[in-house]
DNA sequence: AAGCAGATGAGAATGATTCGCAAGTGAGAA
DNA sequence: TTCTCACTTGCGAATCATTCTCATCTGCTT
């Protein structure tokens, strides 16, 4: 359950926590903003502030409930932290976004920091392009 | 000469742009931020509106000639389009930038695209870290 | 049930970046 | 050189996302 999860961060179990989790956990796009969380909830006749979204959503991540992504021209988003970790390829022209996870990549990051005398905490890698005709949902032709 | 790597992307040459390309290749510091250039160049004499340094920056980003980064917790930096491409790695404690190219990161990013079905454009790749305690020089201790 | 630290909603405040517009200025034409 | 005009610029207003303020409310403990 959610509280459990909430609890075991150190988290108090409030309403609004509850509700913005949930919507993350049940919600089909993996990738959201702190906008479109603030939305959903509304419509769905949540009475709930913004500031508390974002507020809940810092906390979250501070926690490792989540994770925060900037992808270049868009709004922050958030995503589960479920799984193992991975990186994003995001298509230009629809917004589709993709994960993947490479080993080599992975490894090499580790590798180059402990070269250049850093001690590697995180990174950040996202690729951009054009997803193929066939798929790509772009509005425009 | 500026005036020419102006001209040679189609923008007309005038002062306000000249300023800031050439403090941009005269600056120590190879990553600035928007603010960063026309505090310089205010201190400098130079009057000339922010909002010229940021339309400025985009049009020289649109042309090639320079790079924005967008690094955690941070504003956007900019920095020349001067030699091979390379990619960052940032001290969170310090702030100090350091860049690096991997040849098998890169190679790797096109397969990954190709396989997922992209035609990769771009790509940012950022890694996080905390410098050798030698080099750092964090302002707390 | 009572007490309190922590949480919340609403709206104001911020900070970075962009817009709108009247005035200014390159650069080719005359 | 001077003329023209589309492109630029400075300045302040406007946006946008995110954060802050604060009075009110609500989970837990006792
Ligand atoms: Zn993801
Ligand atoms: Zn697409
Ligand atoms: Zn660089
Ligand atoms: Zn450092």
């Amino acid at each position: 359950m959610e509280s459990e999860e909430l609890r075991n961060v150190g988290l108090k179990v409030t309403t609004p926590r509850l509700k913005i989790l949930s919507l993350l956990e049940s919600s089909k796009a993996k990738h959201m903003t702190a906008e479109t969380i603030y939305r959903q909830l509304s419509e769905g006749g949540e009475v709930i502030g913004l500031a508390t979204v974002y507020r809940a959503l810092a906390q979250f991540e501070a926690a490792g409930l989540i994770t925060r992504h900037q992808f270049e021209g868009g709004q922050t988003v958030f995503e589960l932290e479920r799984g193992p970790h991975h990186d994003h390829i995001v298509c230009v022209r629809c917004g589709r976004v993709e994960e993947f996870y490479d080993k080599v990549i992975e490894d090499r990051q580790r590798e180059i920091a402990e070269k250049l005398g850093f001690t590697l905490s995180d990174h950040a890698l996202t690729l951009y392009g054009e997803c193929s005709n066939g798929t790509c949902t772009a509005k425009n032709g």
